[in-house]
DNA sequence: TTACTTTTGACAAATATTGTCAAGTTAATT
DNA sequence: AATTAACTTGACAATATTTGTCAAAAGTAA
């Protein structure tokens, strides 16, 4: 199982690209990318999207990546993660059907 | 689709309970609690076991709602909600197996 | 109107997040 | 071992977000 840290850390290594370079193409200090890599700091969009972009790395997939792993993290010490994970599908569906952003 | 607030509203008044009552079993001002039970705001873990308490509801079960919640309505926006919330699902269980927090 | 419940908004205090920087560590090379 | 470059770490201030408290406003029923 992979994080979205882990994803970009390993392309950018078989690139053979520095932090220093990313980073300068990214627009952030590149002590943040090494925090990103790592999962101590979470993406903006916007640092995704550049992220994506350098590294010839699927946008969508790297968002979604990146949106998982803050919504695992966020919830893995709770005990009934998963039965809300899947409570939460069923609401985000149900927004999603509706467009009104209400619950 | 029901929210937590939603459900711990309607069984309140039920019960014929003012939400001063409630606010006061639960401990916090009975504005927060407005709140809570319209989604303004988010209880505590705390907050949602003596809800549970007083309104004789399912604590388990009122905790998947309000943690749904939580999730639902920070990820409702993004595009690829419904798949990262898939991805998460597979990321907490791997978490949960391995036990050692980290993805 | 009066009495009561609920909702709203403003505010400060406490917490969390963010960007920046310099110093520290690691790794490879000479 | 010493040098060099890449990476990591921690401290810090600036910002943003969350939290609790309060009183005024709005709603409801007698």
């Amino acid at each position: 199982m992979q994080t979205g840290g882990q994803i970009i850390k390993t392309k950018r290594e078989t690139l053979g690209l520095l932090l220093r370079q990313v980073a300068a193409h990214v627009d952030i200090d590149q002590a943040i990318l090494s925090k990103i890599e790592r999962g101590e700091r979470k993406p903006s969009k916007d640092n995704i999207i550049k992220l994506a972009e350098i590294l010839s790395l699927d946008e969508q997939e790297l968002m979604i990546q990146f949106i998982s792993d803050k919504i695992a993290y966020e919830i893995s010490d709770e005990a009934f993660a998963s039965q809300a994970l899947k409570v939460a599908e069923k609401k985000v569906k149900y927004l999603k059907s509706t467009r009104n952003g209400k619950i």
